[in-house]
DNA sequence: AGATAGTTTTAATGACTGTTTAGTTACAAA
DNA sequence: TTTGTAACTAAACAGTCATTAAAACTATCT
């Protein structure tokens, strides 16, 4: 039953570590069966010891859930911040924000953030509003360069808000369906992908000095290359025409 | 203590409004509480009947649950068959199953779906599998109206099952943080920006031929109105020749 | 009025499970 | 060896809750 570790693996490893590996395997659990579901002896039996045992390491169940989030909280700040801060143009820094979201965050531990997700009216009122503002300050990080970036003229107007909801939803989703393994989905292709999809949209307008689908992605007919030239040539005019008349328009 | 609609409310009613009174009360509950959480005397008294009066119309909490599932599937394809199947092209079909998901399923029923999404774990073996048959079928209906319109050289070529989780997911957290009510985003807005941000992208490329930030979710500084004429005509050329170009290019 | 079917209630039942208690084992320091 | 502490176990406790059984109420029809 279960990746049944065992007493060996259990045992034999630091304190902290114990912990650590308890709420691992609970997170796992939770995830799979659902936190009020999910019994202690499920977890204890997976970690090989028994119910009581578990009483030496955690207070209680709700503790146990506390601790995931406090975790998942701890890896969604690990990054951002140091993201947000840097000194990069906000296009650059939005979509290093992405890429974080998807490949540091989210896939770097679905079952933790499975639970993060769907456990939230479990926890006690002061706890869930503790995440609350956590969740609202990470959103906030977002809305702040979407606001720079329109303001430098670099994204297109909009509520700033609702885009950032947009952003985040479209990376967050990513653990219901993402599944690890060959045949899959890499998350550096998923995360290439979303950035590209948020950019410059799914329709196909003009191509230059929008972001690239990464190669990789692309289907099998595929443009002849060289002779297009031409039409590059003359889209990259329009381009400049555009651009134009978006200056005349701003400078009166 | 909640809505108690109290025994007015409920008795003097068809006996299927009833049934369906129950199963709303019960998606409202488990949307809040979660489904393991509530109890039947949750339920029930939120109805002002007791609880062993639920037994006469559901035969089991479990059966509940399924109820509430089978009403979302029907939601969700109520409409999005009839619009899969018109004689559209694919970008316009896209927009409308966008615009479908966000107003006519997910925004129409929050709890339900808040349900849908997070309690799949709770559900007997045969039942989840099903529901996961049926949310495939959703992706691939996506999935297909993309295909078209990368064959057709109206949307960029990208892996097109990549692309269908990420508009779905955009689409679905909204239930996440939508709330209803004024100083809230309408379903209009928040529909029309997602469509727009995921025709467009963020980035302000060239413009032309590319779908407009909705008019009540741009910022602060507006044209000017009717002075902007002569832009917009401008504009209006510069779309015409991308769209040459494009034909051109479809033509040898 | 009496009967019938549909509806609701009261009061168990029985299973489950988080938590506690009292004790046992392992092992390192004295 | 003794002793002390941390790690663990077995067993019981106590509360919760889905489900059922049996009785009673209500309305409609005859």
């Amino acid at each position: 039953m279960g990746t049944k570790a065992g007493k060996s693996d259990f045992r034999g490893l630091d304190k902290s570590l114990r912990i650590q590996k308890i709420t691992d395997t609970a997170a796992e659990l939770f995830h799979r069966k659902g936190y009020r579901s999910t019994t202690l002896d499920d977890v204890s039996k997976e970690l090989g010891i028994t119910k009581a045992a578990l009483y030496h390491y955690v207070s209680s169940k709700e503790k146990l859930l506390s601790r995931i989030y406090i975790q998942a909280l701890e890896n969604i700040f690990r990054n951002t911040d140091k993201i947000a801060g840097k000194e990069l143009p906000p296009d650059v820094r939005l979509r290093l924000i992405i890429q974080n979201h998807i490949k540091g965050i989210i896939i770097q531990s679905i079952s933790m953030f499975s639970v993060f997700f769907t456990e939230e009216n479990q926890l006690p009122e002061k706890e869930f509003r503790k995440i609350r503002r956590e969740k609202r300050k990470y959103t906030r990080i977002v809305e702040e360069i979407i606001e720079e970036g329109i303001s430098e003229g670099l994204f297109r107007n909009a509520d700033p808000k609702l885009q950032a909801f947009a952003i985040i939803g479209m990376c967050n989703w990513v653990y219901k369906w993402y599944k690890p393994g060959p045949g899959s989905y890499t998350p550096e292709q998923i995360a290439d992908y979303f950035v590209s999809l948020l950019e410059g949209g799914y329709l196909k307008g003009d191509m230059e000095g929008m972001p690239d689908v990464p190669k990789s992605l692309e289907g099998g007919r595929e443009k002849t290359g060289s002779r297009m030239e031409n039409y590059q040539k003359l889209r990259a005019k329009c381009t400049e025409l555009s651009k134009l008349i978006e200056e005349m328009e701003k400078h009166g």
